[in-house]
DNA sequence: CCGCCACGATCCGGCGCCGTAACGAAACTG
DNA sequence: CAGTTTCGTTACGGCGCCGGATCGTGGCGG
C-alpha cells in the first residue's frame, strides 16, 4: 500500500472511531485488545507487558477497563495459580468484528475533501 | 479489505507507532494532524471543531501540542483578523511521510503469531 | 519447614486531557 | 458609534492514565 492511501486509510478510520460512539479506547487499550483478539493464547500480564512494551500497572488498569467493557475475561491459572489468563469474551469478538467492518469498509471509502 | 485483515494491519500499526518511539499522540491529536496535512485548506479552529466533532478548547489544546512539535503552525487570517488559520509546516509534513511509510510497510507485512 | 523468587494488584504523586464558563479582541449592525 | 455576535484562548474543577514502589499470594529449592 501507499504511504499517503495508508494516511488516508488511517484518517478515515480515526473519523469513523471518533464519531460512531464506539467505547473510546486509548491506544494502549485497543493494542491489548487486538493482541488478546488476534494472537494465540495463552495471555499472561507479564507476557503482554513484555510484548507490548508497557508497564505491568498498565497492563492491569487496561485489562480493568477492557473488562468493565466486557471485553475480556481473567481466569486464574490452573497450572500455576500466581498468573491470570486473558481471554476474549464474546461481547469482546462482537466488538473486534464491527471494528474490522468499520476499517474495512474506510479501505474503500473515497476521500471526501472537504 | 477484509475486516480480520484490517485488524491485523491496524494491529501492526499500532505495535510500530508504540514502539517506534513517535511522540504519542491522542487519537484526537493525531486526527487532528492527519486533517490539517490531508484535507484542502484553510483550517480555522471553528472550523477542525466542527467537522472533527470535539470542542473548541479541545481544539486549541490540540494545535498547542502540535505547535510544541513543531508540525503545525497557526497564522492570523488577514481577512478575518480574528480567525487563526493552521498549516502544516515541513517538519509536519515530514512526520506525515515517516507515519505513512510505516503504515504503507504495516500493510504487507505478515501477522507474526507470537 | 523456611527463605527466596515470580506474579498480578494496589498505592501514590504527578501529569495531561476533558468540557463548561468566562474572557478580550475583532467584526458586524443599526 | 454603542450593542451584539463571532473568533480563539484561558480559567477551572474533575477524571483517567502514567510508572515506581510496595503488597499479598503462590510456587520452588534447600
Amino acid at each position: 500500500m501507499q504511504a499517503e492511501a495508508a494516511l488516508a486509510w488511517w484518517y478515515r478510520v480515526l473519523r469513523s472511531a471518533l464519531s460512531e460512539r464506539l467505547p473510546d479506547l486509548t491506544t494502549r487499550q485497543l493494542a491489548l485488545l487486538l493482541h488478546v483478539g488476534l494472537m494465540r493464547p495463552p495471555h499472561t500480564v507479564r507476557g503482554l507487558s513484555q510484548t507490548l512494551g508497557f508497564s505491568k500497572p498498565a497492563v492491569t488498569r487496561a485489562l480493568d477497563r477492557l473488562v468493565g467493557l466486557n471485553y475480556v475475561e481473567r481466569q486464574r491459572d490452573p497450572r500455576d495459580r500466581r498468573s491470570v489468563l486473558i481471554r476474549l469474551t464474546r461481547a469482546g469478538e462482537t466488538f473486534l468484528a464491527e471494528l474490522g467492518q468499520l476499517a474495512g469498509d474506510a479501505a474503500g471509502a473515497p476521500l471526501a475533501v472537504a
